[in-house]
DNA sequence: AAGTGGTCTAGACCACATT
DNA sequence: ATGTGGTCTAGACCACTTC
């Protein structure tokens, strides 16, 4: 484990612990890397860390401060930010998909934009409800290039998609561009969904990147209002 | 001007402008370092702020590489991802509000929690309604700890609150911690924003923090669900 | 004036991918 | 075996806050 983590760890713990209190300096960078026995640069970027996460504060001249946050708001920061398929968000539950679509399509225009690729690309066209604990969650519409993600079954469709990339292709996933709005559900929608028609939504349009560079994934997911929330922090630098 | 922010800068832009491609690797840092005079740690340092808008990738042992994106995904990402006040999102159009109230109150249980203050503090209550060139856009309830922002005048709730704390206070923002989730709007969010009963709206839920560490602002946004959007970057490291 | 965090360096060694 | 990016160091100088 590298330096910088296990020093990120600590210090979050003793924040968590309440062994630095709100609103309390913790000790000066030149002495925890004392501390530690780390370079200034070492430290630096452990703090960091805990600057992105929102824990802490740091001030030029003056030092580095506990941030002020309710428990609840540490709840949740302590839930980290990572990105995972439905599957495993839901590690407890019971998850399979009713699959409504499954085919091989050239690509519409829409979708060649977002992944970026020649007009005349083949991609799998996957429309599908995914189910927790039997109940309807999101309704997914997905594109992937076949070139990328070869020998896609319906089985892997019925289960955890990205649990066939990474564990059986051994590819990486890297990031993913998501951009969310809300709208009015279409009946077809309210339909699967189990919801009135008009009900709210909210949809999640999503482009995944593999650790080549190349989009892997373009997909709009439709997210039932009353099981759906996103969460961020916001940096001014 | 920081020089891994001019390196950074410059790569961002032969980027935009084309002359690095989308999966063309990019030289080496080893180069860069040459090419910039920098040390290694300032060019990874560059190199860093540009994975984290999700512009290029880097992988150990083979090398940097632009990323598959979208024209499209291009122009969201370089509208770069702060977060600002209402008035400065819409910097051409004319902002002002309707006061709902304005007033002092002893703080709610919940309010407190998030702003993490004594229960028997005191805050700013603040109702209000946003008017987008004459168009009714956000619902904003905002509760503030009248010890941090003293003498907040009504005129400051019908303009910019986000001005009179920069420009009047000289206080600095320095983060926020956002939750977005999806619900029907009440009658009267309804009938103040313009729309429809049990229309779909997004409630933006953030706490704000000055560079202080202490939470200033707990708010809670209803915005129409045609002009709402969110959006971020994930990324896996 | 003194002390903080921010940037930068020149070079070392390591983990990983490719050849 | 070579070469990539990742981590880490020891120390320099700078920008800013506080006294």
């Amino acid at each position: 484990m590298q330096k910088y983590v296990i020093i990120s760890n600590d210090i979050r713990n003793k924040i968590l612990n309440g062994e630095y209190v709100a609103n309390q300096q913790i000790p000066f960078e030149k002495d925890l890397c004392v501390h530690y026995n780390a370079s200034k640069m070492t430290v630096k970027k452990a703090l960091d860390m805990l600057v992105s996460e929102g824990l802490i504060i740091k001030r030029r001249g003056s030092g580095t401060f506990v941030k002020d946050l309710s428990a609840d708001a540490i709840n949740r920061i302590t839930l980290a930010n990572q990105f995972r398929g439905t599957t495993s968000l839901y590690p407890d539950k019971k998850v399979y998909s009713k699959v409504l679509n499954f085919s091989i399509e050239k690509v519409p225009e829409l979708a060649a934009n977002k992944l970026n690729i020649a007009s005349d690309s083949f991609v799998y066209d996957i429309h599908r409800v995914r189910y927790v604990d039997d109940k309807p969650t999101v309704m997914e519409k997905i594109y992937m290039p076949i070139d990328l993600i070869p020998n896609l079954k319906e089985k892997n469709i019925k289960g955890s998609i990205y649990g066939y990339i990474k564990e059986e292709l051994h590819l990486n996933i890297q990031s993913a561009h998501r951009t969310i709005s809300v709208r009015k559900a279409t009946d077809f929608e309210a339909e699967e969904l189990g919801m009135e028609k008009g009900d709210p939504v909210a949809v999640a349009e999503q482009v995944g990147y593999l650790d080549t560079g190349s989009a892997f994934e373009f997909s709009t997911s439709i997210h039932r209002y009353d099981n759906f929330s996103a969460e961020f922090v916001l940096t001014s630098n």
